[in-house]
DNA sequence: GATAAAGTTAAAGTTCACTTGAACCGTACC
DNA sequence: GGTACGGTTCAAGTGAACTTTAACTTTATC
């Protein structure tokens, strides 16, 4: 059984310009062709692009998932690189996550401001308020923003 | 005391001409100018510029942050919207962080892969592995890799 | 075999977020 | 006041990731 571009860009929920803008950028090498010329996409090459999905999602550029998908099939003896990729993505992953992390902070603080601000009727009786009005969860996520940077 | 554009870009790590950039697409409304035109960075400032920094890490767009600092000069009329934008934001985040964490298990049951394939001497002995080989702690992801998409 | 829907390529266009270049001006120091 | 450094604007350029267009072909159905 085999999809048709358009039918596996369905499948994945993407365009199918994007499928082809993929195989001119190296990303699918393991798509096969009718006779003709049409690609066919099978069941084992959705594994495939799932992966690229997820690297994807990670922010990874589409250069270096390329380097990935040409190190497996580069054979065995890549292994330990395509390890190394893997790891150092995984690093970047838990990076970007720390930063949400306190980036929500920031966030959640906002929203107790804002509700401080309603209660109080504007924002400007907010500068009235003592810096230990902040509850404890907050005052982390507010020296963020008032912090001097990069010092 | 006042920073220039050049000191300002320095303590906040970008390039003076992204907050020249941000300048033109009306992000710093609060920056002042000298007599002679040149932007005159006020350490209150830095509190806005933080505020911008952090919605960019959500990867808020441009134009939405915009957006959102206008509502600010705006008035007190407007406490309520900036709000709901902040929650709408912080919902964002939460499903980024979702997505990363799902994302992370993924690379870590690849690296798991990896792992195997170096033990035994290479991928093709992979697929011999019956599935329940698989630790439980990577099934989920593994079933990720396989699934069907978007059905 | 005709037709329509969907496939193919190459090249150009789009959007986003900056960056660079050219020409010019403001400020600080000697 | 002259010089150098860094500021100003506006317009054009960049790179990433697609998308669109044009011209043409393949495939499925009648």
């Amino acid at each position: 059984m085999h999809y048709t571009i358009g039918e596996a860009a369905k499948r994945l929920g993407v365009a199918p310009s994007t499928l082809r803008y993929y195989d001119k950028e190296g990303l699918l090498p393991f798509v096969e062709r009718s006779p003709g010329g049409v690609r066919l996409f099978r069941d084992a090459d959705f594994k495939w692009l799932n992966i690229i999905e997820c690297l994807k999602k990670t922010g990874m550029p589409i250069r270096d998932i390329r380097t990935y998908i040409d190190l497996c099939f580069e054979g065995d003896h890549t292994v330990a690189a395509r390890q190394a990729l893997i790891n150092k993505q995984r690093q970047a992953v838990l990076a970007q996550m720390a930063q949400l992390q306190q980036t929500l902070s920031i966030l959640d603080y906002k929203h107790w401001y804002y509700e401080q601000a309603k209660a109080l009727g504007g924002c400007g009786a907010m500068g009235t308020l003592s810096p230990d009005a902040v509850p404890e969860e907050h005052r982390a996520a507010a020296l963020l923003l008032q912090r001097a940077n990069k010092e």
